[in-house]
DNA sequence: CGAGAGGTTGAAACGAGTCAATCTGGGTGG
DNA sequence: CCACCCAGATTGACTCGTTTCAACCTCTCG
């Protein structure tokens, strides 16, 4: 027997994912490897899932970001939350067989497709799989709470940052963030959407945030010198991922100290 | 063999519920029946579960309301959903083995405690059941999403208008409301603390809604004289319910023509 | 080099919050 | 049986965060 260094498979970010929670066999990962259907691409704001359809497959992203949105006729949309890769769009499609809102992409991204029948199968197959989906569809919901505390309750700087803490922690699991830095190509009006705010508004409540020394976007790219002052900021924990990863990074080493 | 008109179980609301979606075999009603553990009544304003605690139990809500509740230093709790009887009040700790909300009773409440093992062997002897299980955890989901749209872009008339609408018909769908009225006994600070709104100004709101002839509410108590109305008032479907109930209400016959 | 999407800024309007006082109704104890 | 009490509802005046509207800037790409 030989160890070979696979390829990084397409599901790599659904398998990053998952372990970061359950411990997973071989046989179940080739499973899951098996249930993906075709992959295509789509464009930036284009419709991924249109809302109150049937459906009988689900949409699993393997690159870019997607959100889930509802829109009301006067008040433009809300997005309820946003996808990032190794997430499921729409696992939830499998049990309420329509989705109560639509999956927009907001950047341009590959999405795999999963006949609802291929998951039935691995579910019987692999029983403990089964678990590990009726798991990721709770921890959607887990996300949806934090942001409905967000939207009721916190002011703009601390919404836009607990957005950032959360979009740090989801993607540093799927191996996409760094303690300091992680790529993020939403714009303002979209960020808007998600946190229930304007553009303009989003605007300025950036500018705050670099002013405050919490975090620099730029150019699709988010900066953040301390991620302990940025949580502190939005009195923000992972705790609603249930995430193994360490809930606290340690303070940066004092420079100072070592220049000395 | 007799007919027995038997009493209504403890677990009508659940059954009703549950019935609205799903057909139940007497077998899947009759383990469901036995899963249930102690009763007890908690008084308004108790804490029934507290959140970051393992669990390995959930909450099955007889009578009264709970709601599920983060807490954030500066600004107070956010309620993330409102439970009826007949709702789990945390289902989803069989799988993630602690909440991130606490849940607090809203008014005087009877709680029942399910053993996540007494679910686990439900489970397995009824796999249909386990898929009824998944389908409320993805319900609560869904009701996440409606409230993430009320917070983050109805203005305070129609977030409460859409909290009404919400409540009748799921109450419709357990046996406790009418289509004109229903039993509310939720105070105005906690209603702000559902809406993300002061209860000051939900009290402004509810006068206007009264003003507006959408709905008053008095002494714990709802009337709405024109359902159709209040949710074209808060742009609300019950879509996002998934219930089997009917979608719209006949307008109310001409009463004027009947006594003419 | 032009075009367009997205970012930035200012001024004014507005919805909701804050603070504080007053009212009300239901429950309680003397 | 009634005066008292108190949580909850109500109201007014003022403040503040966010929106709105509109203009202008700045990339990036063809």
């Amino acid at each position: 027997m030989r160890t070979v260094i696979a390829p990084a498979p397409l599901i790599a970010p659904l398998l990053l994912k998952l372990k970061d929670r359950h411990a997973l066999d071989p046989d179940e990962i080739v499973a899951l490897e098996a249930v993906i259907g075709d992959v295509r691409e789509v464009a930036a704001e284009t419709v991924v899932i249109e809302a109150d359809c049937p459906l009988d497959r689900s949409t699993l992203l393997l690159d870019g970001l997607l959100g889930r949105a509802k829109t009301l006729n006067g008040a433009g949309r809300q997005i309820v939350e946003i996808h990032v890769p190794g997430d499921f769009a729409d696992l939830h499609s499998f049990l309420l067989k329509r989705l109560d809102s639509r999956v927009v992409a907001l950047t341009t991204a590959r999405v795999a497709t999963v006949a609802h029948g291929a998951l039935e199968d691995i579910m019987v197959a692999f029983p403990r799989l089964a678990r590990v989906l009726w798991f990721l569809t709770t921890l959607d919901a887990a996300l949806h709470r934090e942001w409905e505390v967000s939207l009721g309750r916190r002011p703009a700087l601390s919404r836009l940052a607990a957005l950032l803490c959360e979009l740090q922690a989801r993607l540093t699991i799927v191996g996409l963030a760094d303690e300091d830095r992680f790529v993020l190509r939403l714009t303002q009006a979209q960020l808007g959407d998600c946190l229930g705010l304007t553009s303009v508004h989003v605007n300025r409540t950036v500018r705050e945030l670099r002013e405050r020394n919490l975090a620099e976007m730029r150019r699709g790219e988010v900066r953040v010198p301390d991620l302990n002052a940025l949580r502190e900021a939005a009195e923000w924990t992972p705790s609603y991922l249930y995430t193994t990863m360490p809930h606290t990074f340690p303070r940066s080493p004092a420079i100072a100290g070592v220049a000395a």
